[in-house]
DNA sequence: AGTAAAACTGGAAACGATTCCTAATTCTAA
DNA sequence: TTAGAATTAGGAATCGTTTCCAGTTTTACT
């Protein structure tokens, strides 16, 4: 067993000389003789000697980890988002600790102090809600810098990924109205966050410039995941004035409509047009070949990780706007009996 | 900015006591007058002061830290295990830091190198690869205790969850043959692992029971992923002697089988028998109603944790035993022109 | 050759906790 | 009353590094 560690004390015992010495060997500091460097490297590889990050943590005042919050690691998007973050932050010499906060603000505000005990150097989070009064308090006590996934926090010092939602949903809402559709309903997560808003405003800005009068009850906003989905679809397809349309935000949502639909025995695209925020693995393999508003959740890793980095190096807090793209496949063209 | 720390100094200070005591009250150590304990407990509070784990860590030797690796966070029987792995290690007090293999054996050995450097308390993996000569001895280096998932390590100290995937895939194989089909066809991973040597073990084992010769050219076990499995099953599916009956092993290798299919226009449950090992979510929202081999994920990160705990608290290594389970749907059903 | 500057090295003080050891106080019992 | 035990509190060492400071040696230049 490589029960008793090798410390710096050890290295310095071997190579005869001061532990300080050794430390300005490791860490490339100028001031060192190439015969200091050779005796220090000798007794290194022999000992194989490997420094302490938790004792270099203590000392530098800096964890070299970053804490990664979201909702749920579950949810194929995220997942991705956060490899490509760990995969970015990593080649910068930074590790992550994952922790879910299942939705809710209570287990969101613990995990905001167990990163603070913990001395993360920054966190990157996508927030169960953005008004909470408590949010303000928590980020800025943090005393760690802060990226925001797909959140908009106003008068706080924290970068964001923004994804530019309007767009995509507009051009999805847009192709729908052109393909003949006019009561197009739109089933999304909670209202009070700047996903669910920016969707919103797409869909909107389309019927309105379609001159199309906006019918409230076709929009559905209020929970993520897929339970109110469904539960909202069903209530949709159940009224006597039916949509014959529908766009779903989110993979929760989506699949919560989709499961909705099945029950009914109403197909997406064929008896309704449908378009689904967001794709997810094997999302063509599905039973109907559906629309979609794409975004690359790759690309939305690399830029947390970036402005992560670039907060670390003390540069001013900025945004990255990452775009959406609509994919419009059978699901939304026009319907032989519409 | 909470710019300046409170440290047990500055709470010593406070209550005008000495900094061993403030530590004993906050340890619940026994020796303390109910004076002490108020007048400590006072002052922490007015302070609002937190340990500093990092400080904690170094002092006592554990940092509470559990390496999770494995190939792939955004596989979705990977994500589910992890969080629930998370989840039920967090109860205790323990957080996760988690990185990818990206199934590369030299990425493996850096991140055991990773969670050596930072002193994790243990490692929860699955491996790359099992008979590799390096496993064991950067597990035995490692110095902390290691729980696998779904491998088996001989002469190793190390705990194990293990999935009883024989018992499923014979269940599964031999309702096959029941229902008419003789040339099943077996697409998996690596055949280096156990994983991959236990499904084709239930395979094997039907069919010797139902006195099939087993044609070696239908079993197809090579690596992980999807465009292994896609190429395979465009192979089977060329040949002159095509398999009836298809079983795909991994979440990666049911979806490269299915993508496949669908390019042969051959429908699963229509054209072929299909049986998928692994479910995922959405399962049931595919063109298909397949048959599959489940297990159930969360129950894996529960045990895992557990075994960790155990060993953690020095118990000696031991195995937990997920089961799986047939779950005939209309895709292995016989088919009429069978 | 002499001096100032540059290069190098070792010692010691942090970082923020825990814990062992010892000393002082209080309590119990003869 | 007093020896001895049991409580309680403080001091200091420790965990394994980095980094500041001061001192010594080397180099460069006049």
């Amino acid at each position: 067993m490589g029960k008793n560690r090798i410390t710096i004390h050890d290295v310095a015992a071997k190579a005869g000389v001061a532990i300080s010495s050794v430390s300005r060997v490791l860490s490339g500091h100028r001031d060192v003789s190439e015969n200091m460097r050779e005796k220090v490297e000798a007794a290194v590889a022999q000992l194989g000697y490997e420094p302490d990050h938790l004792a270099q943590s203590l000392r530098k005042g800096a964890t070299n980890t970053i804490g990664f919050m979201i909702r749920d690691i579950t949810n194929p998007l995220f997942s991705i988002v956060a490899q490509s973050a760990e995969h970015e932050l990593r080649k910068a010499g930074y590790s992550i600790i994952l922790i879910n906060s299942h939705g809710d603000l209570d287990a969101e505000k613990e995990n905001f102090a167990l990163f603070k005990r913990r001395r993360i150097d920054g966190v990157i989070a996508s927030l169960v809600s953005e008004d909470s009064p408590y949010v303000r308090n928590t980020i800025n006590e943090l005393g760690a810098p802060v990226v925001l996934l797909d959140r908009e926090v106003t008068g706080l010092n924290a970068s964001a990924v923004i994804c530019d939602h309007a767009q995509g949903v507009r051009e999805a809402t847009a192709d729908l109205i052109k393909n003949g559709y006019k009561r197009i309903a739109f089933v999304s997560g909670r209202k009070d966050v700047f996903i669910s808003r920016n969707r919103i405003k797409g869909y909107e800005q389309a019927l309105s410039n379609a001159k199309i009068k906006i019918d409230e009850d076709l929009i559905r906003l209020g929970k993520f995941g897929e339970e109110f989905a469904y539960e909202q679809t069903k209530d949709l397809f159940s009224g006597k004035k039916l949509p014959n349309a529908l766009i779903t935000g989110g993979i929760g949502a989506s699949t919560g409509a989709l499961h909705a639909l099945k029950e009914l025995k109403i197909k997406p695209g064929a008896d309704v047009a449908f378009v689904a925020l967001d794709e997810w693995p094997m999302f063509d393999l599905l039973s109907s070949d559906l629309s979609s508003v794409y975004r690359d959740p790759e690309e939305m890793g690399r830029q947390s990780a970036r402005l992560m980095l670039d907060l670390i190096a003390e540069k001013a807090p900025s945004q990255a706007v990452v775009p959406t793209i609509y994919r419009p496949r059978s699901s939304s063209k026009a319907l032989s009996h519409a």
